[in-house]
DNA sequence: ACCTGAACACCGTTCAAGT
DNA sequence: ACCTGAACACCGTTCAAGT
């Protein structure tokens, strides 16, 4: 008979791993290092496990990005609360604002989306939810699906440029250097908006996503008068 | 005195090597082998020249990735023809399109620049050109860059999702794989619109266009009133 | 079934050395 | 000034072996 402690050592390191676990860890080293600080092998090592033991949970490394750009989008549609008594523009907004808020807190999603996302479970259910609202408020078919690409096109597109260039816009010295810049250049444009491009990133979120709404609801309108 | 054949020889090979030449190589291996198949050693020996050639014209790796971003971009607003006797709708569109059209040409091209892009001389001309658009068709500084956000936004998060879902959604058998998965659950919203997802992907581009473009002029109308 | 160790072919980058 | 060769610390992945 073997020592106990022995087998106790043993015995909780014996399927311990499993694919979540694996893919949370992902995810923090992910949000902590950026893509590309995120390697199987540094993954394995959170786990407190060798690499290679991965790959009896996931085909690929690829596999392992999947699975978190599926538990992102999870994220972005499990937050929605029940708001079937709102207005179809305010459950836009609400979840437009619910998406934005998830890529916030995991910098690199979008990109880890666009790269490696498949399209998932949770994919479907963001892709019914925003239907079913266009469809409700009245829009056919072909209309609801160009209305939906239009909405998460700018959540997404928005979104993205957030990430990239907010953190170089809102440093200190970025409105001097875009003067100094634009000092021998006609950039006029530019030069009377500079200032804006810092500030209210929350309102320009909203603004935007006002103004599409607003194109759909006239859309909407001309169906209801035919 | 040496051989002319060995002088030869050699000095063809001696500041061969530009930044353009070695950006235009990147772009070819990663327009073939999307970024994941980019390396710096690839990138020499596309040369004909070893890796560590690279980094006596870049710093590193991410300099390289982000002067191909520039590239690109540069690429997009350098196609943008004389539209001056244009409404500012057809304005927006004619360089909404460009952009679609070379983001098409390279796949990879959306994911480099939220990944790498940094604020460079073209990406400033886009802004300028978009936002000088806007204003002179009647947006104040505030509403215009949320207008020039709003519709950026939308160009890169649709183009994104076409590059990474239409080739899946094109397949064959994906309305079938899709009406198999629909069968046992209440996706009715989705049942009852796959088909149109794999088609008409330039009139879907230009109809959420459209939305945006009608939200805009509504407001532009708005402030007129005032 | 689940994990390890060794091995393979590949990375990005450095540094001293060559011309 | 521009490029190479050797070296270093890292990759992803395979496979045979261990429990």
């Amino acid at each position: 008979m073997e020592p106990l402690a022995v087998r106790a050592e043993i015995k909780p390191s014996r399927g311990r791993l499993t694919r979540d676990a694996i893919v949370q860890a992902a995810i923090n080293i992910i949000d902590a290092e950026d893509i590309s600080g995120f390697s199987t092998r540094k993954l394995g090592k959170s786990l407190g496990v060798e690499a290679m033991a991965l790959y009896h949970h996931f085909k690929n490394r690829e596999e392992i990005l999947a699975a978190v750009a599926e538990e992102i989008t999870a994220e972005i549609i499990g937050i929605e609360v029940d708001y079937q008594d709102k207005s179809w523009q305010d459950q836009i907004k609400i979840s437009a604002r619910n998406a934005l808020n998830v890529m916030r807190s995991h910098k690199g999603a979008l990109s880890l989306m666009l790269e490696h996302g498949k399209i998932s479970a949770p994919w479907m259910i963001w892709h019914e939810r925003q239907l079913a609202i266009l469809l409700k408020a009245g829009l056919p078919p072909k209309e609801a699906i160009a209305a939906f690409r239009a909405i998460s096109g700018y959540i997404f597109g928005f979104t993205g440029f957030e990430m990239r260039f907010r953190p170089i816009m809102e440093k200190k010295d970025f409105v001097n250097l875009m003067i100094e810049e634009f000092k021998q250049s006609d950039y006029n444009s530019l030069k009377s908006t500079t200032e804006y491009f810092r500030r209210d990133w929350d309102d320009q979120f909203e603004a935007g996503l006002d103004l599409l709404i607003a194109g759909i609801a006239a859309q909407i309108e001309s169906f209801n008068k035919v």
